[in-house]
DNA sequence: ATTAAAATATGATATATGTCATATAAAATT
DNA sequence: AATTTTATATGACATATATCATATTTTAAT
């Protein structure tokens, strides 16, 4: 069983806060896991008994809509928490968590952490800049959903990508997304997708080499994102 | 100056956690508002200096996008408190929060919020708990906005109206939005909007006598809306 | 290595939705 | 009451996007 304290996972999340007895105590509570690409942490409707600690690796969140097609509603990475919201709204998931690579999480159970709530005030804090960080990103998300083309989303959804996950050797996108997924994200049909990908890569904004995407010019992207 | 501790809003908001003595604090330093309808009572942008108790009326909350178009992503009613979110993040406003009907409203400064937050455990418990509930919903509208159509989505919308702010005697919505706002909810040109809503009424769906919509086959309309 | 399955790509076409023009109705102003 | 402005409504049309079909490429399984 490793511990907390070196872990990665605390310099960027809510539980920087802990001081060390506290983490000492959730080490000994932990379950680490491994998570193979294209597995679930957790599915919509489950109740969590807990929340996760995403220490490698990232995930996507997604929910079922009526057409039988996944929104992806957002991307995971490393550093950050799992499940705080159901656990604090004391809800099932309203989300599905999916690996899209390979991960490393840990899980910490629900009373360790509602403990904390009531001793660390900063911690608390922590958690809830978070979520009002994640609120104003859905409401934001939104808007682009409701005003912007298909076009200028698949543009936004880009730059997202590679501003948040940044790029590997030779400049691709670091986050491997299949067309389906991407269109997930973007909210349209995958055939539309690669049609616009397409596009792109003629316009010479966007090199395409199977699922390695490289942004080639990310002025262009940034002026269609509007 | 009136007091708070019969305010409808304790009923229903966060401040319910507080006790007498808060109270009566907080009735000390709140300002009292008279709002128009059509009249802001923040804009996207502004830096706030405290959060805003709702006491009676609606509004709605915006943002202007890239298109020259208001997305309004919420409507809020009496009982629930404004401007949580850019308090605790500690950020100018996101959204542009404008009266769809007169309003009476309260203002109470940051400083004496925050106090709260330090001394009330339950109080801090609420808004986290109330703001959990935001960020649900806004999911839940990002994956309508990414696969449903527009015509689900007025459909949707109109059930939403109806059953978070009821019916007018003679079973009209209470909640009168102009087209041009309905178009705003949904996501779409306001003339699209008009047109569906036509369809709607051609359908025996919903009754229009102008702003009035009255929902006739709710059962229907719960179907478009998957 | 061969085969089967899945993902990507592209064309053809249907449909949904946006845009522009214009008419009518309602509301606000003088 | 008359006039102007604004909101609602509808038609005509352009465009964006979805759907279906099919080819090709990639990946997985045997």
């Amino acid at each position: 069983m490793s511990k907390c304290e070196q872990c990665i996972v605390r310099q960027f999340s809510s539980l920087k806060a802990l001081n060390k007895d506290e983490l000492l105590k959730m080490a000994n509570c932990k379950t680490s896991y491994t998570i193979k690409k294209g597995e679930p942490i957790f599915e919509e409707g489950d109740t969590l008994k807990g929340v996760y600690c995403i220490k490698d690796g990232i995930c996507k969140l997604s929910k079922l809509s009526s057409n039988g097609k996944d929104q992806i509603v957002k991307l995971v990475k490393s550093g950050e928490l799992l499940g705080q919201r159901s656990m604090i709204s004391d809800e099932s998931a309203n989300l599905s968590a999916v690996a899209i690579e390979d991960m490393e999480v840990c899980f910490i159970p629900k009373s360790e952490i509602l403990g904390f709530f009531d001793h660390n005030n900063e911690f608390s804090m922590n958690v809830m800049k978070t979520i009002c960080g994640d609120l104003k990103d859905a409401d934001d998300h939104v808007v682009s959903m409701g005003q912007k083309t298909v076009k200028e989303r698949l543009a936004e959804t880009l730059l997202y990508l590679h501003d948040t996950f940044g790029v590997n050797e030779g400049g691709s996108l670091h986050v491997q997304l299949s067309r389906e997924e991407l269109a997930g994200m973007i909210g349209t049909a995958t055939e539309s997708c690669i049609r616009l990908l397409s596009e792109f890569n003629k316009l010479g904004i966007v090199e395409i080499d199977g699922k390695k995407l490289v942004i080639k010019d990310i002025t262009k992207l940034k002026k269609i994102a509007g």
